[in-house]
DNA sequence: CTAGGGTTAG
């Protein structure tokens, strides 16, 4: 054989050699016939040992090589140690190629990025970047292609656009990359954006573009456009791919289109174990926990499960609180012979805590040898999640000693949750120190569990001290403080934060609208409350239940019953709330028969009532004098629906006797009563005593009520309400002693009116008020007036001991809501009705007094009380004296 | 030189 002809038959050899063997026996030939000091045959030697994973042979044969190695052997053992993963490797060799006198030419750099992309070398990859610039080798596509994929890879999007944009010519490739990198790290609109524009160039994508944009079109939620891309890989071959396959599957699958990802998993040819276990955990991120765990038996011998399967099914059996198959499936995967993960073990913790297993999870805790954030999270949290506060708390505290550093917003939120749910202040204020040090305090989510944290310990300053603190806010922080305020009453606080949120970006959720609209309904805000209808409808939240519940109960509170029976009319879906609300509104109205209609309207489309929905329809009977109906109702919760009153039933039925002056029957019921009866119980009997002027029984209760409850403030100022009423004056001041030496205050009366889309608010007495001249001049004018109609001031709401009648008189007379009223009068057009609200009930005398100045100046005038509505006309009330 | 699947809270 000539020396030519055989050197080719070696290199035939080499290159058609198959098996790492085969390769192994043309290595000996050609170091048989001494060819190999030969750059040609070395650089092949080096690649085709690169390519069966033998870089170490492939280091051998470089070695061999004589000192004077040119570029093309350098090129190739930085492209095998690349190939095989030694990026280090690659980049040490790089470094002795730039010491030798050899100079790297444009075949040397993609490997040398690629092995920077590798490592996440960002510094480096600027550096070789420099040095490319430096020998002008950046307009080469292989070598644009690396340093946009290296880039990309490195999630720094903005320059891989910048080389992109650079490159003097670009192929399919350069768009992949970009693309690719666009979507792994989650800009799915940038990555959609560079595919529709690569095919406005009339470029036809490949496999690798199909797989990288995928995606971006499932979490984008593009169905249309996703499905026409299902439609070119079909046409175009390039879904024989099996990872097109699955990126097909997981887009359906993000679309919650299970049966169409099922139906391109069954028309695969090839399916691998990605296939099997994106289905798996597709169907797990749908909530289809049976169907993910059913999919994974049906198909164990169709492919081989590893730990991802592993961590799906386990999660799925996690959310099915089933014990038995979570047990089930970890063994197999042990048997298997497995070695589990950091990740997979911090599952098991999660998924047996999910199933109530503390003592199994505990033990696969204590199993972990490299224990990381997420195993004591979850450990913590399956205690959490168990009901074991304390001994999450105590887990935690172990946590610190051993690393605190380690301790993520994760492990806060959690302990801040146990803070609130304990009340435990000290502990909330430690953990708000801890995190503050810690220097996650800007995490959105732990702000926002500590503004809750100190809200529900009853600190309402601190929750808004974090709120003011905090940069950043998003929906759940603007809710969570606007329920801060609603809870403690603190409602002109809330008002300004739900004004400066509208103003804000954040997007109000349906939180938002569950939150504001009781507030509106508290204040009585009708004007608000209409606009943030208005809002919710502009969002879409309109079909929502909760929603429909919280409006009908808004509109009611503000006076607008028309508006709460159109929400309540144009709801699709109604429970049991939904009726309660339109039964209570009734009442409120004293719209009795209509309570009593929803009522059995209620029973005949199929719901239940609850125990809640029987006070509301007392209420109303109680509110109309339905005496007999409000009883029967209270009969047929107990008997047919079997439903154990409660005191506010109870509460509810004595007021029904009470105010339909049935006083011997509201006490023979009181006596009765399985339960202690309560201040506001008494209340009731003792009110209906004063409106018929049965000061006997007034006496015999309210000495029953000290004797009962010698320390209860709230007995005791009904008492003493009551002595009043009978002039008993030195009882009085003998109560009123020893409730202010127990520092009681009672809560103090205010009304307020909207007028010209401002509340103005009055107090008793209270003469610093806005227009306060002009408006006791007019209620004097509307005495004068009152008193032909033969109207006699009643002074016996004024509980205090006044000797003089006249002062008294002056005291009624400034009750707020005449205020209020008067206000009302001098700054609307005549004949506007008026709408007034009160924190308190309305007293008799006030009562009298509006009726008649309805008829006087001839306007409607609404009043909320505390209670219910009263509508004031020509001289009646819609409460029909019933309040 | 380019592609796909897993963990804790609310």
């Amino acid at each position: 054989m000539t020396r030519v002809s055989s050197s080719s038959f070696i290199s035939r050899a080499l290159s058609s050699s198959s098996n790492l063997s085969e390769l192994r026996r043309a290595h000996a030939l050609v170091i048989c016939l001494g060819l190999d000091s030969s750059d040609f045959f070395a650089g092949k030697l080096i690649d085709k040992y690169s390519q069966f994973r033998e870089p170490a042979s492939s280091l051998s044969v470089f070695r061999r090589v004589s000192p004077a190695k040119n570029v093309y052997l350098w090129n190739s053992i930085i492209r095998a140690f690349c190939k095989n993963g030694l990026f280090p490797k690659a980049l040490e060799f790089y470094g002795k190629l730039r010491e030798s006198k050899v100079s790297p030419d444009k075949y040397t750099f993609p490997s040398v990025i690629k092995a920077c992309a590798g490592l996440f070398d960002a510094k480096m990859g600027d550096l070789v970047y420099e040095q490319i610039l430096e020998m002008g080798f950046e307009s080469d596509l292989y070598v644009g292609n690396a340093l946009v994929d290296m880039y990309a890879r490195m999630g720094l999007l903005g320059r891989a656009r910048q080389v992109f944009d650079e490159m003097p010519v670009r192929d399919l490739v350069s768009w992949n990359s970009l693309i690719s990198g666009y979507s792994s790290h989650g800009y799915y609109e940038e990555a959609l954006d560079g595919y529709n524009e690569l095919r406005k160039w009339w470029i036809v994508p490949d496999s690798f573009t199909v797989s990288s944009v995928l995606p971006a079109f499932g979490n984008l939620l593009v169905v249309k456009q996703g499905q026409g891309l299902h439609g070119f890989a079909l046409k175009s071959g390039v879904n024989s791919v099996v990872v097109v396959n699955n990126g097909l599957l997981a887009m359906y699958l993000k679309f919650s289109r299970p049966t169409d990802a099922r139906r391109v998993f069954d028309e695969m040819v090839v399916r691998d174990s990605i296939s099997y276990n994106t289905i798996i955990c597709g169907y797990l991120n749908l909530e289809m926990y049976e169907e993910s765990v059913r999919f994974f038996l049906e198909n164990l011998d169709q492919f081989k499960p590893d730990m991802l399967t592993a961590s799906s099914v386990l999660r799925a059996c996690g959310h099915l609180r089933d014990l038995r198959l979570a047990k089930y499936v970890h063994e197999h995967v042990l048997r298997a012979g497995f070695v589990l993960d950091t990740t997979v073990k911090n599952i098991l913790i999660d998924v047996y805590a999910k199933c109530g297993d503390m003592i199994t999870a505990r033990d696969v805790f204590k199993g972990l040898e490299c224990k990381d954030t997420v195993s004591w999270n979850s450990i913590i949290n399956g205690y959490i999640q168990n009901g074991d506060l304390l001994e999450a708390m105590r887990l935690f505290k172990l946590m610190m000693m051993i690393m605190e550093e380690q301790a993520d917003h994760v492990t806060y939120l959690m302990l801040i949750s146990v803070s609130t749910r304990l009340a435990d202040l000290k502990f909330g204020k430690g953990l708000h120190s801890n995190v503050t040090k810690s220097g996650i305090s800007f995490d959105l989510s732990v702000g926002n569990a500590l503004i809750d944290m100190y809200a529900k310990c009853g600190e309402v300053g601190d929750s808004l001290k974090v709120f003011n603190s905090m940069g950043t806010r998003d929906t759940v922080t603007w809710n969570t403080v606007i329920s801060a305020c609603v809870r403690f009453g603190d409602f002109a606080t809330g008002l300004q934060v739900t004004t400066q949120m509208r103003k804000s970006e954040a997007v109000p959720d349906m939180a938002t609208f569950l939150v504001t609209l009781p507030m509106c309904a508290s204040l009585a805000a009708k004007r608000l409350g209409k606009e943030i209808h208005c809002c919710l409808l502009r969002f879409g939240y309109e079909s929502e239940l909760r929603i429909g519940n919280a409006l009908i109960e808004m509109y009611s509170k503000c006076g607008c019953l028309e508006s709460s029976f159109r929400v309540f009319e144009r709801m699709s879906r109604r429970d049991v709330v939904t009726w309660t609300g339109i039964i209570y509104a009734y009442g409120m109205y004293g719209e009795g028969e209509k309570a009593l209609e929803a009522f059995v309207e209620m029973e005949k489309s199929g719901i239940v009532p609850d125990s809640v929905v029987f006070i509301a329809i007392i209420y109303a009977c109680s509110h109309s004098g339905l005496v007999e109906e409000g009883l029967a109702c209270f009969e047929k919760m107990k008997t047919h629906y079997k439903i154990d009153p409660m005191l506010e039933h109870y509460a509810c039925v004595v007021d029904l006797l009470s105010r339909s002056q049935k006083i011997s029957k509201a006490e023979e019921f009181i006596q009765a009563m399985p339960i202690k009866p309560d201040a506001s119980i008494w209340a009731s009997v003792l009110r209906a005593c004063r409106t018929s002027g049965d000061m006997e029984t007034a006496e015999r209760v309210s000495r029953r009520i000290i004797e009962l409850n010698p320390d209860d403030p709230g007995y005791s100022i009904l008492a003493s309400n009551a002595y009043a009423a009978l002039r008993k004056w030195d009882k009085v001041s003998l109560i009123r002693k020893s409730l202010n030496d127990k520092l009681i205050k009672k809560n103090p009366g205010y009304s307020w009116i909207e007028i010209c889309k401002k509340v103005h608010v009055f107090r008793a007495g209270d003469t610093s008020a806005p227009q306060s001249e002009a408006i006791h001049k007019s209620l004097e004018i509307l005495y004068s007036l009152m008193a032909k109609e033969g109207y006699v001031p009643d002074s016996r709401d004024v509980s205090q001991n006044l000797q003089e009648e006249e002062e008294k008189r002056r005291l009624i007379c400034g009750h707020s809501e005449r205020l209020a009223i008067a206000f009302g009068l001098l700054n609307t057009e005549p004949g506007t009705p008026l709408q007034v609200m009160k924190n308190l009930r309305v007293c008799g005398d006030c009562h009298e007094v509006t009726k008649l100045i309805s008829k006087i100046v001839g306007r409607e005038i609404l009043v909320r009380d505390a209670n219910r509505f009263h509508l004031f006309k020509d001289g009646t009330c819609s409460c029909k004296d019933r309040w």
